[in-house]
RNA sequence: GGGCCGGUGGUCUAGUGGUAUGACGCUGCCCUCACACGGCAGAGGUCGCCGGUUCAAACCCGGCCCGGCCCA
């Protein structure tokens, strides 16, 4: 380097295998240890629970480093961020996996050694979910990881059980509900995802009573068994003559009346349908509402049942296709057509679910509907639009939540039951119960006093547990110190995917157990998806992994991708050479650090020229957009805000122009204003890598600490704007850009070096005030400044140049 | 079928009344003392389509098409 200067940052680029060792400093420092004993307010942060039955892949990976963001940003901004991270190990998927890992059913070995399967799959998983997590630099407390499946935790599911079971929200209903025959049980229309499907439609012939036929037309042949009914539109004028008639159900010959309904609809198939118990939720409707007795024809195997005579025994599809064959030799099949059309179906296994009536637990969450309303409406959604994800949700909620799943890897329901009168006794509060094959905590039956019980076996719906995560984190039910200090919330950040769900269900349990909103913010952002665009399934084999991207770019070059890939609520698709874009960035400020970091820091006897007070209120400005971002919790501000200050202004054209001041080679400048650009380059600089570190914490703590302090830069405030930086200056930062670009562009156009000297060059008017700086950055030997007379100057926009 | 969101150079993105911002990529030149994972310069878009309002529309209104999400 020129003139002496040495620069304390030495390798030429950053290096990102060093990002495990700026890790491993946090954590031995306890960096982000949550203390709750300071007198900062406390910021708490409800971080999804990863499922433990898949790793993340990129779109999760991101998700997770954004909300890292926002609690490092938190930190900086005078909080004492609670950032918890827990592993939601509860539920279905880790059946499903363990299932056809291990090629069992879960039916068929024994409970306890199934669960134990479970949980060795989830530590398995959780683990590489844990070291991912470490990998990309997250925040969060990892001395104290919580588990839903914990005892802990789930003591807490079931003390809520009891809590809202003793205030009434909770009552036994035998009733038709979605249940999913691959997984066999029961979910909510929240886990129903709708699938397109191809079927057929068949058009079937139904003889009239009193002779005659009408043509119905159904996509579900095999439910004849149980029509209860046939149903035109009132206002279908090719129909009217039917009032009042009978249908004869075809291959069954049962007697059926035929009504006039508005929920036919005319221009589907022959507008005349028949309704059965259950093909869909129309007729779960229709049954209860014209007081129809239902004819459940299918078992909780998705087999055919008595009900469906010649047929039982058969599955669904089976027993579809010889219906139809049958239908087709008794002459009633008019014709087929080959339909695409959306079918009902279970969200963890896909298949097609069916509507059967099963006795279940319900938790009352109509009556709630309109106070939830209110509370959404006190929440503070990013971006704002988000709020009616959730309002769709609560005005399409139409029936209550069923809350007993049967089955196994899950919070028990804690309940046992008198072997003799059937009566349920609930245990008390405060303890994790497997009634299942625990004795009960009770002597006798309240009610007929037998000594005999009968544990409950099956578990809760997961998002009873899911929905309490924001309560457990802040201690609930066993800190209520802090539980009092720091609730509610203060942020709930997830993807809208789960809006429905755990957004919807956590609103509703801490209404129902508290009252009050379960958040004080919330933060919905978009799906990651893969480079076409779609989003990312293993069954498509289109999953990209983040660690390789670690091992190549570095967590830090990923995490500004992630940043500044898509504003928030937009869905982020992930890009290569977007992410060497980002690493590129890196590289860059790095090397502007390294500039820097040749020059001593001083802090007086200096005297800031012109161009230094440009750049300070330039920050200024930067500071207030990344203020402004952050607290929108939209990284993407501050991630453009910060390249485009730090690259096209800072290095491209400060930097360029402070070098000849800075580096002071013949003495033509006073100390004054050389240790000016000293000191506007540490500031700028100092400041640039607070208003980064909560997206790129690895590389701005690097620098930090090698050149400006041994503690870490993540325990410093975050900037804000200074008075005394606000300067007019600023408007005259793009005057002095194409400026620059004009000299630059007269000599390229004369293919002279950009050291090449200039003899003359006239400049606009108001670049006056930098004119020593601008004279040395473009090497010219009179510089003067307005419009030159004559014809030897070539005009360049504003400037006027001579060899 | 209904609702919501989006459609801006090859890709992504800003822009809510005066013909367009930035990034990535691309092309050319340059190893200029922080950086070739760099610098400089340049090409490239009539802002999904049609119509309307207006002196003037990417931006306002109406209709349509496409993509996505949600609901029925």
């Amino acid at each position: 380097m020129t003139g002496g200067f040495k620069p304390k940052i030495v390798e030429k680029r950053w290096n990102p295998m060093l990002e495990k060792q700026v890790f491993n400093q946090w954590v031995s420092e306890g960096v982000y240890r949550f203390n709750p004993e300071t007198g900062k307010p406390v910021y708490s942060i409800d971080t999804p629970p990863p499922y433990a039955s898949g790793r993340w892949h990129v779109g999760g990976a991101t998700h997770y480093a954004q909300i890292d963001m926002v609690a490092r940003y938190k930190r900086m901004r005078g909080y004492e961020v609670l950032f918890a991270f827990g592993i939601d190990r509860n539920g279905l998927p880790v059946e499903i996996e363990v299932e056809k890992k291990h090629k069992i059913s879960a039916r068929e070995v024994p409970r306890e050694k199934f669960l134990d399967l479970c949980r060795k799959f989830l530590d398995e998983v959780e683990a590489e979910i844990i070291s991912t997590a470490k990998r990309m630099g997250m925040s969060c407390d990892f001395e104290h990881v919580y588990r839903t499946d914990s005892p802990e935790y789930r003591a807490l599911t079931q003390a809520t059980f009891i809590e809202l079971w003793k205030r009434n929200l909770i009552y036994v209903d035998d009733r038709p509900t979605n249940w999913c025959p691959v997984c066999g049980t029961t979910i909510a229309d929240a886990e129903l995802e709708y699938l397109e499907a191809d079927t057929y439609l068949n058009y079937v012939r139904f003889p009239l009573k009193d002779g005659g036929d009408v043509v119905i037309a159904t996509t579900r042949p095999e439910l004849l068994c149980s029509c209860a009914a046939v149903i035109y539109h009132p206002e279908d004028e090719r129909y009217q003559s039917l009032e009042g008639k009978a249908a004869l159900v075809p291959l069954y010959g049962r007697e059926v009346p035929i009504l006039a309904h508005p929920s036919a609809k005319p221009e589907f198939g022959t507008g005349i349908a028949m309704i059965c118990s259950y093909g869909d939720y129309t007729d779960i409707r229709l049954f209860r509402e014209l007081g129809l007795k239902p004819v459940i024809a299918i078992d909780a195997e998705g087999r055919m049942n008595e009900h469906a005579g010649a047929y039982k025994g058969l599955k669904v599809e089976e027993a579809r296709e010889r219906v139809v064959a049958d239908l087709e030799k008794a002459g009633y099949l008019v014709k087929r057509e080959k339909v695409k059309h959306k079918v009902p179906a279970c969200w963890r296994s896909k298949n097609p679910v069916e509507f059967i009536s099963m006795q279940e637990y319900y938790l009352k969450q109509l009556p709630f509907l309109e106070d939830l309303k209110n509370v959404a409406g006190e929440m503070v959604f990013h971006p704002p639009e988000a709020l009616h994800y959730l309002m769709n949700w609560i005005n399409s909620v139409a029936v209550d939540w069923p809350i007993s799943r049967r089955r196994y890897y899950g919070t028990e329901i804690p309940l046992w039951y008198c072997a003799k009168c059937g009566k349920p006794h609930l245990p008390p509060a405060g303890k994790y119960y497997q009634p299942w094959k625990e004795p009960p905590p009770f002597e006798k039956c309240e009610a007929c006093g037998s000594e005999e019980f009968r544990g409950e076996e099956r578990t809760f719906d997961t998002w009873m547990d899911s929905s309490i995560s924001q309560l457990y984190i802040l201690g609930y039910g066993r800190d209520e110190k802090l539980f009092g200090r720091a609730a509610p919330c203060s942020l709930r950040p997830q993807g809208v995917d789960i809006v429905r769900t755990w957004l919807y269900y956590s609103v509703l349990r801490t209404y129902q157990l508290l009252g009050q909103k379960a958040f004080r913010e919330v933060r919905i952002s978009g799906m990651g998806l893969d480079e076409q665009g779609e989003a990312m399934h293993k069954s498509k084999g289109n999953i990209i992994w983040p660690e390789p991207i670690f091992e190549r770019f570095g967590a830090d070059a990923f995490r500004l991708w992630g940043a500044s890939e898509a504003r928030l609520g937009s869905d982020y698709r992930f890009s290569w050479e977007r992410l060497e874009g980002a690493a590129r960035f890196l590289t860059k400020l790095w090397n502007v650090s390294r500039f820097t970091s040749c020059f001593p820091l001083v802090e007086e006897d200096f005297s800031l020229q012109p161009l230094d007070r440009m750049v300070l209120a330039k920050l200024n400005q930067v500071i207030k957009e990344c203020l402004e971002g952050y607290e929108a919790m939209d990284l993407f501000i501050p991630a453009q805000a910060i390249r485009g200050f730090l690259w096209s202004f800072f290095a491209d054209h400060y930097v360029e122009a402070v070098k000849a001041r800075a580096y002071n080679t013949h003495g033509e400048y006073s100390p004054e204003a050389q240790k000016a650009a000293w000191w506007t380059l540490h500031t700028t600089i100092k400041t640039v890598m607070k208003l980064l570190a909560p997206i790129c914490p690895h590389i701005t703590e690097a620098i930090w600490r090698r050149v400006y302090s041994p503690k870490s830069i993540h325990l410093e405030a975050f900037p804000e704007p200074n008075p005394e930086w606000e300067s007019s200056l600023a408007e005259l930062a793009e005057s002095f850009q194409s400026f620059n670009s004009a000299v630059w562009k007269f000599k390229k156009d004369r293919r002279l070096p950009l050291n090449a000297e200039l003899s003359e060059v006239y400049a606009p008017e108001e670049l006056k005030p930098f004119q020593a700086d601008l004279k040395a950055m473009h090497k010219i030997k009179s510089l003067k400044f307005g419009k030159p007379e004559g014809e030897a100057y070539s005009p360049y926009g504003q400037a006027y140049l001579k060899l």
